[in-house]
DNA sequence: CTGAAAGCGCTTACAG
DNA sequence: CTGAAAGCGCTTACAG
């Protein structure tokens, strides 16, 4: 038989309001009082009932918004979808979710957006954030209002969040270089398409996978960095650059125009002899697997992570519980063609 | 503003009670009256407020069994961690979940349990049936008593089951045959140890490696296939075995048993020559690919198992939601060295 | 500072 | 067959 409040207030002898307002710490409870009554509940080993709590306080109307820079990005559609899902599983809890998407990295118009939402502060906002220190400290001030900030597949450091939701990218460039250490032999000329070296995620790729290159296999060599801007065209022509200036056994894509990428690699003939590693896994990286082109792919659960933004924001706002950790690293996933799906 | 029950009692001019009554087909309702109700409902877009459901229901003092074989296995280590954490999730919806362990695959032994849980029975059982005629019969007869039957980790045929949760065995073994294609050049000789043939999950993990073997690598041959019986001492011995008779190249270990299966590689000091690709991540195993002495093993998410075993059979119970899928596949994880966590 | 009462949206004995 | 009322376990204006 689980322990109620009422139960509570029978044994300590006041009213079920009163403890609900000293287990909750809220405000004009007197001190002694308030302790008799967490004693107690702490003796009967009390542990409040999530779902009665969640009805009692749907009343309160909150709610999140989600800010994403997810321009034309399509890794972004299943972040959506997992965002739906978590909608979905909250919908009973009467909590409004909205979100809003900005194209590109301007640090000005992040900083617009959030000024405009906070024309109506939410009581959580989730959101990819530029690294910026004039964005870092514009989230900053708004978590010191009391609105839970939670960063999602792009992280900051120096910001007062509530916790990160996204992958280990350090990790996922070493699994990337092991990976393609452990498929190939001899000594091994790469090169790196990553998005741009002011995106951390981007930057910690590059890192890890060099580290890797250096420290387990040291045959494989880098010999090339270039930079898409996340963006196809750009990275058609720095990819088309490469090959032509460099003889290259390997390619690393790290980040997004992979699509222009791969079609520099057809058209200088070279997707049979070059082992490629990519990142995530779109419609299009799934049949470049199918056909070959690509040997592999290390994803980031992205529908994970939207799905888990929505419910461990929610849990927050409901219980302020804390997630389990500050950063909640999803798993880097291999996929080849037979565990696409 | 989120419709209730009380909107469509006032619009339909009846009682609440007998919206209710109406709206989940309970018994005792005029026909037409029940229709109208369902007709206003509809139109109104009426969704039930799963969190009243729940808090309301929490009275019927609902029951799960969960009955594992898992034995010594280390893997299910992970499947009742899972277990635990939904049970978390569940707790203030006041069903009650027990766990029973069997230990190897008996089929008397599973069918005296399941008797003896039958003497109390559950409102729904989740099991790891073993693939014999009489099990299933039993199952069905149980299913037909209106208790939901979850298959977990093994799956059976023609079973009136909830779902099944589990990996995709077939993928996994293909997955791994195509993890060896990718790190292996030229003809090379491949030894699989198994579990056991009367394990539905084992045969299809056989199947779908060799089949991939055939159709995309048919320079990889597979030379021999033995049976650990899920066994330490056992696939020791048989693997032992397997390298004294066979010149092998690479190793598939796709079932139990695999620590004496590397004992015995390192006997005869191969650790440095063979491929070796595993499946799951029990310590044991990350220490191996740690170490370099395993490449890559094919992991099934058990937490995620254990997990959504109690949740998915939780959302039957309370909502009569039916899983998206018959079948829930958790994601075949290929894991190396750097991606383990 | 405290209690009594109403409320969140369902479900369910009970009386008729 | 139907309705009025109590209940699930919290939260919160309101009155004192």
């Amino acid at each position: 038989m689980a322990v109620t409040i009422r139960m509570i207030a029978e044994k300590a002898g006041v009213s079920r309001g009163t403890v609900d307002r000293a287990l909750n710490n809220r405000p004009g409870v007197n001190a002694e009082v308030a302790a008799h009554v967490r004693r107690i509940a702490k003796e009967l080993n009390y542990e409040p009932n999530a779902v009665a709590k969640a009805l009692a306080i749907s009343k309160r109307k909150l709610r999140i918004d989600i800010l994403l820079n997810s321009g034309q990005n399509p890794f972004f559609e299943k972040v959506r979808r997992g965002i739906q899902n978590g909608m979905r599983e909250i919908r009973s809890y009467g909590i409004t979710v909205e979100t809003f998407e900005l194209t590109g990295f301007s640090v000005e118009e992040q900083l617009q957006k959030i000024d405009e939402l906070m024309q109506n502060p939410p009581n959580a906002l989730v959101i990819t954030p530029i690294n910026d220190h004039r964005v870092i400290d514009r989230l900053n001030q708004i978590a010191a209002e009391d609105i839970a900030v939670v960063t999602l597949n792009m992280d900051v450091t120096g910001l007062a969040k509530l916790c990160f939701i996204g992958c280990d990218y350090v990790r996922s460039g070493q699994t990337a270089a092991e990976l393609l250490g452990q498929i190939t032999l001899g000594d091994i000329s790469v090169g790196i398409l990553t998005g741009s070296a002011h995106i951390l995620g981007h930057q910690q790729r590059v890192n890890g996978f060099s580290q890797v290159c250096e420290q387990d296999y040291p045959r494989i060599h880098v010999r090339a960095v270039a930079e898409t801007e996340d963006d196809n065209e750009i990275g058609y022509r720095v990819t088309k650059e490469m090959l032509e200036n460099h003889s290259l056994d390997a390619l690393y894509f790290c980040a997004g125009g992979i699509d222009g990428g791969i079609r520099a690699v057809k058209e200088c003939g070279l997707e049979k002899k070059l082992k490629i590693i990519t990142v995530d896994d779109t419609d299009n990286i799934k049949a470049y697997i199918e056909s070959g082109i690509v040997n592999a792919t290390v994803c980031q659960q992205p529908m994970k992570q939207g799905h888990d933004a929505v419910t461990i924001t929610t849990d927050w706002l409901l219980h302020e519980k804390r997630p389990s950790r500050k950063h909640l690293y999803t798993q880097n996933e291999v996929k080849l063609r037979y565990n696409l799906d």
